[in-house]
RNA sequence: GGGACUGUGGGGUAGCUUGGUCCAUCCUUCGGGGUUCGGGACUCCGAGACGCCAGUUCAAAUCUGGCCAGUCCCA
């Protein structure tokens, strides 16, 4: 594509007009309204999704969609919290091949029925069918193994806590959504291998609390659910998953970790000497999450005017609007690209737009965009030795360019602050307990309920919401539920625990 | 696996029932010119499409069949 060249004329050298990030133009979103947030979820999330330009869903392959510039922007912003954060806990990046042998992806039973009916399979290679057909990862567990067990050998080389951030496939029959169910997944995650299920458990138990460092950088509330026994993951002991609410009684799942105790570490035979000389099994764990995270906080932050993206992972936490000025056409660019250049220096993320469309029009194209910040640059503004700074939520006023990156520090905390106030309000208002089956049915929140733990009864309640039970929570329920009395089910008062039950996205 | 529906420029659409008035409508987008520029500018000129293959017919976006792709519902 021919990137165009601004026909205004640029800020000479030594103002700070030199740019370090491409000046070209993103795609233009199309002029029309989003459908409505609340009443029509889905078309208003594609909607963001195509026009605030994260992602190019015309790539030819269902399910298998382009990262733009800008998507990938707060792709790489979003899994450098996940690095941090993981790497914070001592594990350490590692990376392994795509393809695995048939024979080594069938070694765990559960594992492989779990996956048969969605893998891509590799059965030839150039003009010969292969002998031993190959699987495209649907994630990396049979491909770790066979070296794990290479690895590890004694109790000196546990705990082992790696990860990996890579493409896995998956060969989804349902209909595909941007980000939240597709076919090319780009997947973080960690695997472990413990000295015993204790050490597992609390690689568990750390996992978990790394998720909630994360999820506080994107300002996503959750719930962390241990999954019912038939929801699990194919080949785990047990399953704990984040599920985040989006649209009336819908969640979407946007993380998990597993504990395997010794589910695949035997059949993949890794297995270490302890120190009294007896040969053990590891215990293992993973923790797996996905783009699936940027689909939420597109889902969970974004507004009937487009996304919303807290500064963490925004592709650009601060756009800078030159307002032309007819009787001093060079003053508002200058001063507009001083204040740029300013805020880069210090650290920030900053688009200048020097494009050729009106004011107005930039403010409706970066709100879509969801930019949490704007600086207007005007003729006033630039004889004052100011700018004009509004966040998305539409909050305005001046700041200095004596103290340009403090106070624009002030604004973004400002802004980040009240969007997880109201993600957090938003989260709390969609639970509702449910004391019988009646109320499930049609329901627009997410139902908590009590339960007698037979699968029965999950079953039953999983009918009568005509959705799926989540699980039970592993930390406090996000609102005061009342009573835990008797099975929502069965009304028997016996082996009680909350659960939630909702539609997952 | 069973059923229903839908495929028209880059995006969204009208036209299809009753074949011809369609070298296909409108919005958006894209290229160029001019006037503009503090919340989606106006104007002039220009660009761009009937999913694929066959069939019926003087004539197919429109009818028929197959295929491909997609959406929804049910198992």
């Amino acid at each position: 594509m021919v990137r165009r060249v601004s026909t205004r004329p640029r800020a000479p050298p030594g103002t700070g007009g030199a740019t370090p990030f491409p000046p070209g133009r993103w795609r233009r979103p199309p002029m029309v309204d989003l459908p409505p947030k609340e009443t029509q979820f889905i078309d208003w999330y594609l909607a963001v999704v195509e026009a605030a330009d994260l992602s190019d869903k015309r790539y030819p392959v269902k399910g298998m969609n382009v990262w733009t510039r800008y998507g990938m922007r707060a792709r790489r912003n979003l899994d450098a919290v996940l690095v941090r954060e993981i790497e914070a806990t001592g594990s350490e990046a590692v990376e392994f091949p795509a393809l695995i042998p048939q024979t080594e992806f069938a070694k765990e039973k559960d594992h492989i029925k779990g996956f048969d009916a969605q893998v891509y399979w590799v059965t030839r290679g150039g003009l010969s069918e292969l002998d031993v057909p190959l699987v495209l990862r649907p994630t990396s567990e049979t491909a770790m193994y066979p070296i794990f067990a290479l690895w590890v050998r004694s109790h000196q080389d546990l705990p082992l806590t790696v990860y990996q951030i890579v493409n896995t496939f998956r060969y989804e029959t349902k209909t595909t959504r941007p980000f939240v169910r597709i076919r090319e997944i780009h997947f973080f995650e960690e695997h472990t291998c413990q000295l015993d299920e204790a050490g597992a458990t609390e690689r568990v138990r750390s996992n978990l609390a790394a998720f909630a460092k994360m999820a506080t950088a994107f300002a996503l509330p959750y719930v962390a659910l241990r999954r019912p026994e038939w929801d699990k993951f194919a080949g785990a002991y047990y399953s704990v998953a984040f599920d985040t609410p989006v649209g009336a009684s819908r969640t979407l799942q946007i993380g998990s970790v597993h504990h395997y105790r010794e589910n695949f570490s035997v059949p993949y035979g890794i297995r270490y000497e302890a120190a009294d000389g007896s040969a053990k099994f590891a215990h293992q764990t993973t923790f797996g999450l996905s783009e699936r995270l940027l689909g939420a906080i597109v889902a969970v932050h974004g507004d009937q005017k487009g996304a919303v993206f807290p500064s963490s992972i925004a592709p650009y936490e601060v756009v800078v609007v030159p307002i032309p000025s007819a009787d001093a056409p060079d003053v508002p660019e200058r001063a507009a690209a001083e204040v740029a250049s300013r805020l880069r220096a210090a650290g920030r993320r900053v688009f200048l737009d020097e494009g050729p469309d009106r004011p107005g029009a930039k403010y409706f194209r970066w709100e879509l965009r969801g930019v949490p910040l704007r600086l207007d640059v005007g003729r006033r503004e630039a004889e004052a030795g100011t700018a004009t700074a509004v966040d998305r939520y539409g909050r305005k006023g001046p700041v200095a360019l004596a103290s340009l990156a403090a106070d624009v520090a002030r604004r973004l905390e400002e802004f980040d602050r009240t969007l997880a106030e109201r993600a957090r309000a938003a989260f709390t208002a969609s639970f509702a307990r449910a004391s019988t089956l009646d109320e499930l049915a049609g329901s627009t929140k997410i139902r908590v309920v009590a339960w007698c733990g037979q699968e029965e009864c999950g079953h039953r309640i999983e009918a009568a919401l005509d959705g799926a039970l989540l699980g039970t929570p592993e930390e406090a329920l996000p609102i005061d539920a009342g009573p835990l009395d008797r099975c929502v089910a069965c009304g028997r008062p016996d082996g009680l625990r909350w659960a939630l039950a909702a539609h997952p996205l």
